[in-house]
DNA sequence: CTTACTGCAAACCATTTGCACGATC
DNA sequence: GATCGTGCAAATGGTTTGCAGTAAG
């Protein structure tokens, strides 16, 4: 990425912040430039590593409510199913998943289509590929509904 | 699910264990046979709660540990992700995830094709759809090189 | 009878919460 | 100056580990 689309970002994200009413802080911008300059999909822990160094005073847990903050303002978000409890399937036939955004259930769901799609060249040649699957992620039926009947809703991708 | 269908997995299992080396424990099998009537991709916490019911003395750490060896034959696997540390990703453009089983690595691909994939009908009636992504599961490059050299590989999907 | 499995307790790690101080608007 | 954000500390929840007793092969 150039400088130039950096300051665009930093600036959109700044902007971004004013409409959400949220302050622009030091730690905030910092936290939203690791984030983007990285490309290995950081925890909050390897982004606190990385921040120490130029922001020594910076927490982890301001790390933390910052990167929450930033999946709530939809300038980031959270990489599959990370944070959640580990869950398991004992069904090997193929399928796919569904999360609920809001609840957490996983719910199956079958599409021929998905099962075809074959894997790009350059990952089979370099990789060794043992699962393969579409993942939906969103408001299930009945948070659906409930959101619905409470106004605005606030969605919250990490709950 | 049927009583007959049941009856054969936990036939196929009870080989797979002896295969594996695996004693056949009254534990082991009711982990893998309340996993396999379950629908709901469990956590280790809600099979454990589920099997104390007709199993008081079971432990918490039992149903961990036997998750993860059903994990280990190849009769289970883990939901997306779950079980890791929240990683976030600050890049909205269309992209999709592969995630190496063995270091944890979550490495970035793209696709035209999958970006192209439908949304089932019932899906997208019913559910409020915000993401949509293809997830690869396997060995990254340097892992696969890795175990190759050290001989049979044992995969541990949970690590 | 040997080896692996289980249950318990403690340790560990990631994340969340309450609170007082400090910074932004 | 009011409000929101930050850093600290403690609490919480999930998972792992070491160990001694127990059960499976």
């Amino acid at each position: 990425m150039s400088d130039g689309d950096i300051n665009t970002k930093m600036a959109v994200f700044q902007e971004k912040c004013r409409q959400a009413g949220l302050k622009i802080t030091p730690q905030r911008l910092a936290v939203y430039r690791a984030l983007i300059l990285s490309n290995e999909h950081p925890s909050a822990d390897v982004l606190y590593r990385q921040l120490r160094r130029d922001f020594p005073s910076i927490s982890l847990d301001t790390v933390n409510r910052t990167l929450l903050t930033l999946t709530q303002i939809g300038v980031a978000f959270v990489v599959e199913g990370s944070g959640q409890a580990r869950r398991y399937d004992g069904n090997l036939e193929n399928h796919q998943h569904f999360r609920c955004v809001n609840c957490g259930k996983v719910i199956d769901f079958h599409c021929e289509q998905f099962n075809d799609i074959p894997i790009p060249d350059d990952i089979e040649e370099n990789f060794v590929v043992l699962r393969k699957t579409v993942y939906l992620e969103g408001l299930c039926q009945s948070c659906k509904s409930e959101l619905n009947s409470q106004g605005a809703p606030r969605l919250n991708i990490t709950k």
